[in-house]
Formats: structure tokens, sequence, C-alpha cells
DNA sequence: GTGAAAATGAAAGTCAATTTCAAAAAGCAA
DNA sequence: TTGCTTTTTGAAATTGACTTTCATTTTCAC
């Protein structure tokens, strides 16, 4: 595999983290990591073992689980749920916050992110005095290629 | 169990679906409905099948999944999900969409409407040339009354 | 190297959701 | 009402994603 080191910053900021009291430098759990962060897509633990497996056979399920979840922990990853029963993860990327575009034909995942509907989601927490800690966005559909698809049907 | 006649309308609703072709008028899925939309509430499985044991003992989990299950695929039910885990459902009433904001505290949730952020969204898609089918909006955080008491800690 | 602690993999366990299937209920027609 | 067919029901089994267990392997400080 090739490493994008421009992320290895990542990894190491990872390995600065408090969480790592306790932690060892395994060689699998740096792959992972590596290949998660690399790629930078929304995996599930299935998708991305299947993924490493290609380039390394020897990498179990359950350590890809754990990566996923100890870099969750950590604040390196977020967990996405888009409403089909698997649990995906992203790299958490300095580009912040932000919701999705799912389309439901193709599995295409668009990010974006809008400011004035944050701050009216902050409207509407103030005037029920609820305090947001975090929300979720997703809008389901049709990405644009699959309608041009559909139309061809 | 009272049952509200002003939601009779609803069922009858319900008889004139398509969907109920080849349907049968069973006493236990009726009073499965009847409870759950008077009820109004966003109930799972489990809650639903509890509160209507206490006022029959003689229906099942199954059943009351069953009838959900239906209730939606009519169009009379909406499934929820609320991160937790657990499938929620609530009765499609007549003041249409609404997002949520659900207290991590109390389990409390909250029905909002913000046709500005539901503008926004149709901006988004357009952007990126895509067409919404639904969406989910969910905001998590603590209620007026959770955050009080978190004062009190 | 040696030993303690952490990481790993295969298998087992968890749990909500879903399906199976034999028995009961509904409903139609004689 | 009775007989017959279809739908509904309940208990139990199954599914599938996720999570944990535990014996073995790897890491790493000494
Ligand atoms: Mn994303
Ligand atoms: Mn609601
Ligand atoms: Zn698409
Ligand atoms: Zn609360």
């Amino acid at each position: 595999m090739k490493v994008n080191f421009k992320k290895q910053n990542r990894l190491k900021e990872f390995s600065k983290d408090k969480s790592k009291i306790g932690l060892k430098n395994s060689q699998k759990r740096t792959l992972i990591i590596e290949y998660f962060l690399h790629e930078d897509k929304h995996f599930s633990v299935e998708e991305l073992y299947n993924e490493i497996k290609k380039i390394s056979s020897e990498i179990s399920y359950s350590t890809v689980y754990r990566t996923l979840k100890l870099l969750t922990t950590c604040g390196l990853a977020d967990e996405c749920n888009f409403d089909d029963g698997i649990t995906r993860f992203e790299p958490v990327h300095k580009a912040q916050h932000h919701d999705h575009l799912i389309c439901k034909r193709c599995g295409k995942i668009i990010e974006f992110k809008n400011n004035e509907i944050e701050k009216l989601q902050q409207d509407v927490a103030k005037k029920y005095k609820f305090s947001i800690k975090f929300h979720r966005l997703a809008l389901y559909g049709l990405c644009s290629e699959c309608k041009k698809k559909q139309r061809g049907n």
C-alpha cells in the first residue's frame, strides 16, 4: 500500500493522544489507521476489512473493528448512521463538522456544510431552551448521475 | 381502554388503503392500531407491547411488531432512529413532516418544524443536483428540565 | 533474551429485528 | 350453522451487525 505521508501527522497526533497511555505500537493497527485515514471514505467495518485483506491477508475483522472504535474514542473517527443498519466510520478531518447527502440508488455519499442551517438549529434549540450537544442531518434521495440513469429506464 | 373516536377516521383510512387488499379484520390488530394512533407517541415495539399488555394480556410482541410494520407500509406510521439502536414508530399525523430534539438524559422527544431549514436543505440539494426524497434531522442534547437538574448536581 | 502488558484472531455471545410454522380466528358460501 | 379457505397469531427459531472472550502472539522496557 502507498501511504499518503501528508496524513502521517494524523498518526502522530494519535500517538500523542492521552488515550494512548497503555497502548503499544502494533504493525497491524498502524496499517489499518494509515489506510483508513488515507482513503478518507465512509467505511463500514466490513468494507475496510475487505479492502485491507487485499493488501494484507493477515488482519482480522476483530482488529479492524477495534481499531475503528479506538479511533472514535480518540476523536479521530466519527460513526455515521445512514438508515441502513450499518455503522460507518469516517476520519475526522480538519474540515470540521459536516452533514451528508446519501444516494439511495448507488450509495454515493456527498458531504456538505451549511452554516445557515447550523445557525437555524441553534434558533430552534433556543426556542425550546434546549442545549444541542450534536446533531445528525442526512438528506436521502438520488444523486445527479442516478437521476440521469433513472430517466433512461 | 378508552378510544379517541376522533381518530377513528384514521382507521377507516387504513381500511380503505390498497394494502388492505387481502387483509382480514382482526380484533388484536385493531386494538393495537387504535392504541397507537390514540397515544400518538414515539413507540418502540417493546414499549407499545408493554403498554398494551397492561390492558390486554392476550397480545404478543410479534403481532405488535407486525402491525407497526404494516402501518408503516400503509403510510400511517413512520420509523424513527434516535441513535440508540432502537427503532421507534410514530403516527403520521396531519401535522405533516417534522424533525426532533432528543434529550440524551431523560429521553424526552420534542418535535419541531422549521421551514427555513427545509428550504435551505433544498438549496443544498440543488447545488449538488441532488433530488431529496426524504431527510432526517435530529438534534441531541439536554432539555430545559434536565439542564436545571444538571446544575443541581 | 526475559517477563509483563497489550494486541490479535477465532469463536462465542448479545440483542433487536425478522421469519417460521402450527394453531386459532376471520370470513365467505352453501 | 357448518365447512372450507385465507389470514392472523404466538412461541420459538433465526438473522445479522456488533461486541466480548480468551488463548495465543506481539510488543517493548529492562
Ligand atoms: Mn462525512
Ligand atoms: Mn415525531
Ligand atoms: Zn447515485
Ligand atoms: Zn431531558
